[in-house]
DNA sequence: AACATGACAGGTC
DNA sequence: CGACCTGCCATGT
């Protein structure tokens, strides 16, 4: 594994980004990827968050995609996590997805 | 170096 | 709505 060199400078960018999102607010891996200065690169967006380091503190269940849902199956540990932290932080969900016009964070 | 993969986005049909 | 396709690019084998 690759894993003897650090981690990309995307990544920390990525982490940072995602640090700064509000409580009670949500972004799209399409937004992070943007406001990390990196276009069009939503998907490193992903990569960045599945290969988190455990013991840094980033909030990583205010990203979502695009479509205002979590990317995980509905049936997953995962997504039941996401949603319940989510959800202790006032974000309401509809039908398994939120109104991103609502509590997007920003544009 | 080549190929396959992925917590996506945006467009088309 | 859903299914499919293309673009993007770091990672791992």
């Amino acid at each position: 594994m690759a894993s003897s060199r650090k981690p990309s400078d995307s990544y920390q960018k990525i982490w940072s980004t995602v640090e700064k999102i509000p409580k009670g607010k949500v972004a799209t891996y399409g937004q992070v990827a943007r406001m990390s200065r990196l276009p069009r690169q939503a998907r490193l967006v992903g990569y960045a968050l599945h290969n988190l380091p455990h013991g840094i503190d980033v909030p990583w269940q205010r990203v979502i995609n695009s479509q205002g849902r979590i990317s995980f199956p509905e049936n997953s540990l995962a997504y039941i996590k996401q949603k319940e932290l989510l959800e202790t932080e006032g974000i309401v969900f509809v039908k398994g997805k939120v109104d991103l016009k609502k509590i997007g964070w920003k544009k």
